[in-house]
DNA sequence: TAGCGTAGGTTAAACGCTTAATCACCTCGC
DNA sequence: GCGAGGTGATTAAGCGTTTAACCTACGCTA
């Protein structure tokens, strides 16, 4: 029945020595008790004969397959490619593969995508949820990926303190007057970082206000402009969005006015996207270490896993890691500068450089 | 050995009813010869134990995963989403899954990245190469995503008709006076793109420079400005990209001199990247169906496993696929408007809107 | 009524690996 | 000189499916 590519396997090997399989799985495996010449042996012509252990035979023997989900609530959101690099060199490294399922946006997508997952075999999965998800029993062990505050959370960026880290970056370049970009109040994420950003800037005394993306979308379509530019003329001289998307589409309808930045407004954006670093300005950014996030993520699945396979048959909660939030890192750019010494309307300033 | 979560199998469905397992794996399957009667009962008794079955144990069986391999030359690539999503969505429809794995920029790594897949049990691997290389025998069936003028291309984006789209939709606003920007003149997708560009623009007797990135930062550093502004001074009055990412830096490097996009230049870039249509102006682009390249990758990547896994024990060549490129198509957005008036140096033209 | 084709099953082997149980042999200690 | 214990290997069962091969009625035809 099965044609195809006849790889090398424990019994050519066996064969190959006079051996029996299982002398040859422990040998390999170091497992069994083997003489280290004999070991040696093995060692060799598996090499010569360029043995590949079946991962399909020892999953269907071991019950673990060695493969994670990675479950995303939508692969083409521009944060992804850090996160799946992040995952699979993590899953890599701890010698598992990474299988990835969309969730299309949707809620219903997601729970598809798992079970679409567990039926393909995976040991565990990790989620980075849909907006206000709460993940609870899916059938097998399973990390989430989301905001310190959401309950459940597995190990996340700390995107309060992210928020806060941008406030205070903002608020030493003498900035005072502020406008809050987000996309979603629905998002934990989003809300997070607008908190920290908020609780900051409310304790210096600032000024602000919040501009949400989709109520602005639902008033006045998906396109259209922000409006940014007047609100310099008010004396707004700070923007923060939650996202790099966010803060880019700012720049470019600020520059598109001829505002310059940052001379005349400064602008911050979070997560550091591909593009911040290529244009421009250069975006001033709160960076997630995506590598922690991962490694942390990874081991306590892996921990999960193994403690469903020995114990409890069913493990209905997430994975729990030790160290659950990641500090934030402020990447500072081009497009963050003092504030304009205040001006109450219209005066140019002679703007450096 | 084999603690966790009992799934049900075919065994509990088998004791069950009283038959044997052959009879319920054919029936499920369709296959052997089984009674409607017999066939429906077990069918329903499947459905109420929650019956899965083991893909695991399939795989085993049949020599077949159901799993390919998606190996990307840079996940961080931000055109990686968009390919990722694709061939998840395509694969997922013929029932498989995907791993992914990450080159990490490397030819080493591209190769290591094809091995541990192999080694994870995959059934065949889609590629998009890196830059100029060769795929040969890698072991199992294999697509490739990459040019049509690469030898051993299975199916991609048509890019030299991409670069034909954009220089003829450039051409009938008006332009004469043109820069080309490249990243690496080493890839045959960019050159292919630059090809169709230089082509056409060639034979309606267009002026044309080539600037390719790498050099440019070779000599003045990475994120060293282009001089685009001062090239708009010298006449040029359209700038086309291989890829939005370079767009959106030529965009913003240009904004922020206090140039006009497009009413003193227009901009042209290749991908749709997601930032595309949410910065203003947005960018006139063009765009590759993903979902058409993927799903004939997917389709001759099958194919072949099933050819290899029938016939000839190794496919040394990588799958063929009946239509092998597939259009672009163009993406006009705010950064492409008629030529300015011919103007000789430095008049500044009256600015429509 | 012998013979045959066939519908509807069953048996058993195989996929490649892991691992508990077993065994043969050797070395000590007493 | 003999059991205890250790070492180095083998045996065999099992993981959940698939599938080729076989078996058994049963209804027909000749």
């Amino acid at each position: 029945m099965n044609a195809g590519r006849p790889r090398p396997n424990l019994n050519q090997i066996a064969a190959a020595l006079d051996v029996s399989v299982a002398t040859v799985s422990n040998a390999l495996s170091g497992k069994g008790r083997v003489s280290e010449a004999l070991a040696g042996r093995i060692r060799n012509t598996a090499r010569e004969l360029g043995y590949r252990p079946s991962r399909t035979a020892r999953a269907l023997s071991t019950g673990r397959a060695q493969v994670l989900g990675l479950v995303l609530p939508d692969i083409s959101n521009p944060l992804f490619p850090q996160i799946a690099r992040a995952i699979e060199n993590a899953a890599s490294e701890a010698g598992h593969g990474v299988l990835i399922a969309d969730a299309r946006g949707t809620i219903a997508g997601q729970t598809e995508a798992i079970s679409h997952l567990m039926e393909l075999g995976v040991d565990g999965v990790v989620i980075v949820p849909r907006y206000s998800t709460r993940i609870t029993d899916i059938g097998c062990p399973f990390a989430v990926i989301d905001s310190p505050s959401t309950p459940g959370n597995t190990v996340s960026a700390d995107h309060w303190q992210g928020g806060e880290l941008v406030a205070d970056h903002l608020l030493s370049l003498g900035h005072r007057r502020f406008l809050l970009i987000g996309n979603n109040p629905g998002s934990v994420v989003q809300n997070d970082r607008i908190g920290g950003l908020r609780t900051r800037l409310g304790m210096a005394g600032a000024q602000m206000d919040i501009l949400w993306l989709e109520d602005h979308a639902r008033g006045h379509g998906e396109t259209a402009p922000l409006g940014l530019p007047s609100l310099v003329g008010q004396g707004i001289t700070a923007f923060a969005a939650v996202s790099d998307l966010i803060a880019l589409r700012a720049l470019t309808e600020l520059q598109r006015a001829g505002i310059r930045v940052p001379e005349e407004a400064s602008l911050t954006g979070f997560d550091d996207l591909s593009f911040s670093s290529v244009i421009a300005p250069g975006i001033t950014t709160a960076r997630t270490d995506m590598k922690a996030v991962a490694e942390r993520a990874i081991a306590a699945l892996l921990r999960t896993i193994d403690e469903d396979a020995a114990g409890a048959p069913s493990a209905p909660s997430p994975a729990r890691a030790e160290h659950p939030r990641v500090p934030m890192t402020l990447v500072i750019r081009q497009t963050t500068a003092p504030a304009r010494i205040e001006a109450k309307k219209t005066p140019q300033q002679g703007e450096p450089t």
